[in-house]
DNA sequence: TCATTGACTAAAC
DNA sequence: GGTTTAGCCAATG
């Protein structure tokens, strides 16, 4: 878990994003951290999906947090040294409608112009008025 | 403590 | 097209 505050702060940014992306969209690593004001970490973002807890008690936690829907900028779902976790993550955005397709180097691949969610901002934060934070647009292909 | 690692990315060769 | 580099910083060893 977190060792500063400000570190827990983020992993509940971090959580809170992934959970307005909507069922069968997905978005990037680096688009949460964006999101979130911290454009400079999509690692971190990983590390926090990395340790999303499994304990149902907690108010973020690998059944309310759609952490399937976070791959990686290429449009890949990251195999993160073990294949096996990346077959799972297909499976579960397959499981919503989302097409996977495998590269001949067994990645898991998906279509961002047909499933990508890249807003400018959170639906929660333009809910409440705040100003639009500028990016530069995604690109689709 | 100190050093390395990594569910990442954009820019620079 | 591709590979390399730099930046990021909590977690891990």
């Amino acid at each position: 878990m977190a060792r500063t505050d400000e570190a827990e702060a983020f992993y509940y940014a971090v959580y809170n994003a992934i959970q307005e992306i909507p069922y069968g969209k997905v978005t990037s690593y680096g688009h949460i951290a964006r999101l979130i004001g911290t454009p400079q970490r999509p690692r971190q973002v990983g590390v926090c999906l990395k340790h999303l807890p499994t304990d149902l008690s907690l108010p973020h936690h690998n059944a309310n947090v759609p952490w399937q829907r976070v791959i990686n900028s290429k449009g890949i779902i990251s195999p993160r040294g073990h294949p096996s976790g990346a077959a799972h993550q297909a499976a579960a955005l397959r499981a919503e409608g989302v097409t996977v397709t495998q590269s001949n180097m067994g990645e898991f691949m998906i279509n961002f112009s047909e499933y990508g969610w890249f807003p400018k901002q959170l639906p929660s934060e333009e809910a409440e008025g705040l100003e639009p934070h500028v990016f530069t647009d995604e690109e689709d292909n």
